[in-house]
DNA sequence: TTTATATTGGTAAATTTTTCTGTAAAAGTT
DNA sequence: AACTTTTACAGAAAAATTTACCAATATAAA
């Protein structure tokens, strides 16, 4: 981070709110010229400050307007996680899925096309993994906010 | 989404893994030329299939290593709500808010730079919001998964 | 079958990306 | 202080991509 002056911020701050933005117009905003941008932005990215761009689908058009955040916790802790883990990681549905501190071993966030389909995930993927304890569903009615952006 | 078919679906396939993909190489991975593929892109621009071209940053690298999930009750429900969804919104340190279904009211992603600064958050800015009730933080240990493409 | 509509392929102009060269300021060395 | 090295920027040219346009083809509807 302490090689990033206050111009790589500016543009990581663009690039977070508007990927297609073109090195033009970055410039121009950052009065500078093309060049001294261009080469900035490369550097980021080899530097891989900027891990990937990604395109960013609405969720009901694409017919997964069901959101849901999953809680489980594993009956015998350490010896079944990496398997869990594994298992995670092949499943559609599970969109992030982090191991946390606390009480609950993993919060997951589930999206999928209704309720029925939440069901079966629940009863015929999900469970089917070995040595799951507890399982608790906390279905998102609205998304008040979603930020892809870091504040820096 | 009965508006797409298989190859607007793979496009936007595409587009989530890696939106820099250029018109050429998308055209030359469905065995199409450039004109079809163009075309439909600016269609799903259009349709709003996709919301946004973002850039992800590399949350360490930005010093945003601290992230915690946190679940807000509100003291007194309905009334509250409003100016609590308000005040949410101008907190640069909640990455995403979610209204959700049974005991809790909210489930907040927040994402900052050490414990202290998360600290001072809960502390100085979340807990000076009015009527919270219960307040519960889950620390991310380790990020298992995360994708932001949805299995189309 | 005919007409209308949508989709595709090909081309060319406009724009952007990428590379290259030169200059100036800053930092480090002798 | 003089010299080298490094770094950042500007400008221009080359390469590639985006964008607009038109003709040809396929698809659906009348």
């Amino acid at each position: 981070m302490e090689t990033l002056d206050e111009i790589d911020k500016s543009i990581l701050r663009e690039l977070q709110k508007n990927a297609k933005i073109t090195t033009k117009e970055l410039a121009s905003k950052l009065n500078l010229t093309i060049s001294p941008v261009y080469e900035r932005i490369k550097r980021l990215e080899n530097m891989k400050f900027i891990k990937e761009y990604v395109a960013i689908l609405d969720k009901n058009l694409v017919n997964k307007p069901f959101t849901s955040y999953c809680q489980v916790s594993m009956r015998y802790h350490e010896e079944y996680i990496d398997k869990f883990e594994e298992e995670i990681l092949k499943l559609d549905e599970v969109q992030e899925c982090y191991h946390i501190a606390g009480q609950i071993d993993f919060l997951l966030k589930i999206n999928v096309g209704s309720i029925d389909e939440y069901h079966d995930f629940i009863r015929y993927k999900l469970s089917k993994i070995n040595n799951i304890g507890l399982l608790n569903s906390a279905f998102v009615l609205k998304e008040i906010k979603k930020t892809y952006a870091y504040n820096i």
